[in-house]
DNA sequence: CGAGATACTCATATGCATATGAGAAACTCG
DNA sequence: CGAGTTTCTCATATGCATATGAGTATCTCG
């Protein structure tokens, strides 16, 4: 599951990346586009632009620009900046945290199963996805942190 | 992401799964062992138990045990009780749902994206992460339907 | 059959993600 | 330098996931 403000935020920077996208686009025409809320994308665009991943001019021509080559921007880089992994301390077995010495049995595994979801998201950039593209290593390719057993 | 309450569904069933459960299991204890909150967890249970997946029997000697092998449980059998994809028709270009004949370019790359994001909870069981084991299809194998370029 | 134990149900509270509204700051251009 | 345009910020509203509390139904066992 993706929060529907990360869904917003990725839509963004397609639109934003697109080829055709030739100057800054303005936070009121990506909320249309987009169907996000106006004041609430403009929100959004303005913690991306935080992150570095957009640049922000204010005024009229102004609007919201690619600060980094799209080709350079992940799916989870965007994602992460709002759908932070709380990360229950208390491990799969048992009611405490895990004695990283001396985990429990499914430890390992769990791990493994959450790490692997987070691979289409590092493996895939906006670029491959303006191009329709699917990187193999979104799909193929673990980590060798992966490799439990 | 996955909610808090399909993280609780998880650890009730890998409570209930272990080996050395060898009795029903009671609400308030498995609320206990996981850290939920026990009418909460009840109602967790109810609905695990509602989709066929344990069975629940009330008074005392009452409690919840397995009504499936949990090799044949997969967490994504777990998760998709609570955690439904809202599934935006808004496709990821463009302000409507894509034409099914004629998709957006990022279309097909995105839904192997999500898919692919699948595959681990699809192909790992209860008992996989029991026995701390990985499935190799877990992170490895990518079915047909994702093979877009 | 009665008492106790347990699952089940519902009504309601709480907290956080999402959304809204309005105003302040900063830019462009004549 | 003034007017208009846009981002930025904050205060607050809303809705849904999460949580709580109390009561009801159903079982076991003496």
């Amino acid at each position: 599951m993706i929060s529907l403000t990360a869904d917003y935020a990725l839509r963004a920077m397609l639109l934003i990346a697109r080829p055709e996208t030739v100057r800054a686009l303005r936070a009121d025409e990506i909320a249309d586009a987009t169907g996000a809320p106006r004041n609430y994308m403009a929100k959004v665009l303005n913690a991306v632009a935080k992150a570095g991943l957009i640049t922000s001019a204010r005024g009229p021509t102004g609007g919201f620009t690619l600060a980094v080559p799209a080709r350079q921007i992940t799916l989870g880089r965007v994602i992460d900046l709002f759908d932070t992994v709380p990360l229950n301390s208390r491990c799969m077995l048992g009611n405490g945290p895990c004695d990283p010495s001396c985990p429990c049995r499914a430890h390992a595994a769990w791990q493994a199963v959450v790490g692997a979801r987070r691979l289409p998201f590092l493996n895939t950039t906006i670029a491959d996805l303006l191009e329709g593209r699917v990187a193999p290593h979104a799909i193929h390719n673990a980590p060798e942190s992966l490799n439990v057993a």
